[in-house]
DNA sequence: CCTACCGATCGGTAGG
DNA sequence: CCTACCGATCGGTAGG
C-alpha cells in the first residue's frame, strides 16, 4: 500500500502516520487469524520492533486499538467487497457481484485468517460491550443491503414477487459464511467453489416463473 | 444432571470426581461464549470456589484442561444432536433429523454461547497446533457422515441422484451454521425459522424427478 | 517515539 | 484439595 514515496514532497506523511498505518495493518493481520482478544500490547510492539509504550502512545487504551483495527478493516472489506461488488447493474447483477466479490475476497486471502467480521462474528456473539453491539450494526446493516437488493430485483422482475426477502438473504448469506470458514480451516479452494454453486443454485430457484 | 445422590451408595462417585466434572461444565459454558482463549485457569478457580492450584492439580497443564472441555462438549453434542438425529429412518428421515436436532440444540440454548464446535472452528482457524488438527478431524468427520447418508438417501430413490453429494452436504450445513452464528448474535428466534426453511428449500430442490 | 516502572494476572511448581 | 511462591506478560502511567 503506497510503499513508493516521492522524496521531494512538500507536505509528506509524517513518520508517526507511518507508523500508525503499519501497527494497524499487524493488527488487522493478527485478529483475523486468532481474534481481537490475541491482540496484545507487547506482542504488536514486539512484532513491529517498537517499544510497547512508543504503541500505546498511539491509541491511549486498548480498546481505542481495538475499535481503531475494526474501522481499518471495515475500510478494507468496503475497498474489496462492497465497492466491486455494487459497482454492477442495480438489483440481481449487484447481488450476484457482491457474492462473488466476498468469495474472491476469501479466496484471495484479503486477511490471512480468513474474512475478519466473520472471525469477530463468533468472537464477540456474546451481548455485551460496545464492541459487540457495534458489530451487531454491521451485520444488521449488511443483511439489510442485502434485502434490499433482493426487493429491487423483484421489482424488477429479476426474482420471483413470491419470495420472502429476509428468507432469501439469509440463503445467500449462508454458502458465503461457511465458505469462508471452510476454506480457513482446511486451506481447500474447493468450498470457495461450492460456494458459488450454492449461490448459483439459489439465485436459479428464485428465478421469476 | 444429577443432582439426587443416593446417600447409602457403596461406591458413590468420589468428590474429586464431582469436582472435575463440574469444572469441566463450567469450562464449557465460559468456552462456548468466550472461546478457549478466554478459558484461564485463575478465572475458572475463582468462578468454581477453589484455589487456583487446586483446579490446576485435576489437570496438569492447561492444554489437558482444554482438550478435556473440548471432550466433555463432544459428548454433549453427541448426546443432544448425533443421537436424536440419527434415531430416524436412515437416508432423508436421518438427514433431516439431524438438521433439526442441530437448531433445536441452538435453539434451545444447550451452550449458552451457541454451538461449541462453531465458535470453536472461528477460535482455531489457523492451521497450527494438535488442538487445531483435532477440531479439523471432528468437522471432516461430521461433513463425510452428512455425505454418506446423503449417497444413501440417493440410492433409496428419496434424492435426486444427479445430485452432487459433497455439494449437498454444503448446502445443508451452510444454513444450520449461519442460524447458529446469527440466533447467537442478535438473540432472535427468526434466524432459526430461516435455518428451518432453508433446509426445507434445498431438499425440496433435490427431490427427485 | 524512549526507559523505567506499577499492580494484576498468567501458567506452572514445591511441598504438604 | 491447600498456601506460598516463581518468572513472564498483561494494560497502563510517569516523565522525558
Amino acid at each position: 500500500m503506497g510503499e513508493l514515496e516521492s522524496p521531494a514532497s512538500p507536505r509528506r506523511r509524517s513518520d508517526g502516520e507511518q507508523t500508525h498505518t503499519a501497527i494497524l495493518e499487524t493488527a488487522m493481520r493478527i485478529a483475523s487469524i486468532e481474534g481481537l482478544g490475541s491482540l496484545t500490547i507487547g506482542r504488536l510492539a514486539k512484532e513491529l520492533g517498537i517499544s510497547k509504550s512508543g504503541l500505546f502512545a498511539h491509541f491511549k487504551s486498548k480498546e481505542r486499538l481495538q475499535r481503531e483495527t475494526i474501522d481499518a478493516a471495515r475500510a478494507v472489506f468496503e475497498h474489496e467487497v462492497l465497492r466491486p461488488g455494487m459497482g454492477h447493474e442495480p438489483g440481481l447483477g449487484q447481488i450476484e457481484g457482491l457474492c462473488e466479490a466476498y468469495l474472491s475476497y476469501v479466496e484471495r486471502g484479503v486477511f490471512p485468517g480468513g474474512c475478519f467480521f466473520a472471525h469477530m462474528l463468533a468472537e464477540f456473539d456474546a451481548p455485551e460491550g460496545p464492541i459487540h453491539d457495534e458489530l451487531e450494526a454491521d451485520q444488521r446493516g449488511w443483511v439489510g443491503m442485502l434485502v434490499q437488493l433482493i426487493e429491487t430485483a423483484q421489482k424488477q422482475g429479476e426474482i420471483d414477487p413470491a419470495v420472502e426477502p429476509r428468507q432469501l438473504a439469509f440463503e445467500l448469506f449462508a454458502p458465503l459464511e461457511l465458505a469462508n470458514y471452510l476454506f480457513t480451516l482446511h486451506r481447500d479452494p474447493s468450498f470457495v467453489e461450492h460456494g458459488r454453486q450454492a449461490v448459483a443454485d439459489t439465485l436459479a430457484r428464485v428465478a421469476p416463473r
